[in-house]
DNA sequence: TGAGATTGATTGACACTGTCAATTTACAGT
DNA sequence: ACTGTAAATTGACAGTGTCAATCAATCTCA
């Protein structure tokens, strides 16, 4: 129960300022600035302060991709409370945050940087794609036969708009960063995807 | 012209046996393994020595990132050779390779390791992408309209296999490193991707 | 042949990094 | 007041990339 006020001499507990200055790092400069030191620095504690919160450097990425995920679903929430379909609003999103934070969707998938094995960050994921599963369920209930269709549907369009920011970012796939191209090309490639499907299907 | 013996004490060029080591490293201990150092010293020559072939670490890693794209593309040849559909030789390659040098594959793609603007590996890569999207033209003429379409199905079909062989190897989508299941897993995408697309407009 | 230049490797240093051990500081509870 | 605990500090160690100075061997050209 740790009272509102310092231990030692910094208002709210470090570790949240850490964090905090971690991001601002972490969007300048990219994972490779995310350095124990340069966040102690940043924060004005010395350079092994952050070991009291955080066992490694590891750990303090784990953590910020706890946070970076949270903050990716809640853009989805809000993309899905204006937009009827909810696996478009996962997919949308997703593209759209890996544009506008693109390094802090760059650290989320470092599997060096992150581990991966944390239950709480690997539970998150999963209930996320269970959720994006069973939108893309309710959105067509009567698609082949049983789930496993809608399985294989549903990681070829996560895995595409996920291969898509990701190769944006280097020389394949018009490098420039336009966004607005790029969403154009998430919607054509989508509808690609969504429409022959469903229409393969009935409707 | 240099001659095939040593300039100093090293039978081949001193630069290939660096290369070689460095492969020898990445494939053991993965791209963070691969430091200016640990090279020199599987080398047997001293810390400075590489500095003379290869200006940065990035430099080393750019020129091995030529290499692997090579011989991803070797593989694609070895396949077309040996299957008419030689868009699907891309795809399939590229995941198989993905998986069978899983470090080399992440290197190829790290923006921070590898330098993209590199004019040769950029051109390469280029010109694989043009070979590629002829291929798909080649496999079948009658798609919609004019090349736009062909152009966004490319980009989804490298796009999904490019995120699927990088998504598995986090957590979601089948953690497993069972090489069958996934390349199930791909074809039953691909058909939904190439079958779908293609059944629409014809055929 | 021999003198000079050039290439390639070595050694040593510097500023970083993550991490650990020992220490000091500040606070809480009895 | 004393003790104990948690948190921050200092200092060290082994690594890293990179640069400068040095040194050796080869090549070039007269």
């Amino acid at each position: 129960m740790p009272k509102p006020s310092s231990t030692h001499l910094h208002q709210a507990s470090l570790k949240t300022s850490l964090i905090e200055r971690a991001f601002a790092i972490l969007d300048q400069l990219g994972p490779n600035g995310v350095t124990i030191r340069a966040v102690a620095r940043a924060s004005g504690v010395s350079h092994a302060a952050p070991a009291n919160h955080f066992a490694d450097r590891r750990q303090l990425q784990t953590e910020m991709a706890i946070l970076i995920l949270d903050q990716l679903l809640s853009d989805v929430e809000r993309r899905s409370s204006v937009e009827t379909d909810r696996a478009r609003a996962y997919l949308l999103s997703l593209f759209e945050y890996s544009q506008s934070w693109p390094h802090r969707y760059d650290l989320l998938w470092r599997k060096d940087l992150v581990n991966w094995e944390d239950p709480q960050l690997a539970a998150n994921l999963e209930e996320a794609y269970q959720d994006f599963i069973q939108s893309l369920i309710r959105r067509s209930p009567r698609v082949n036969s049983g789930g496993e269709d809608i399985e294989t549907l549903g990681t070829a369009l996560w895995a595409m708009v996920h291969g898509y920011a990701q190769l944006r970012s280097t020389r394949i796939f018009e490098a420039r960063t336009d966004k607005a191209t790029g969403e154009r090309r998430i919607d054509a490639m989508l509808s690609l995807l969504l429409g022959a499907v469903f229409v393969h299907s009935g409707s």
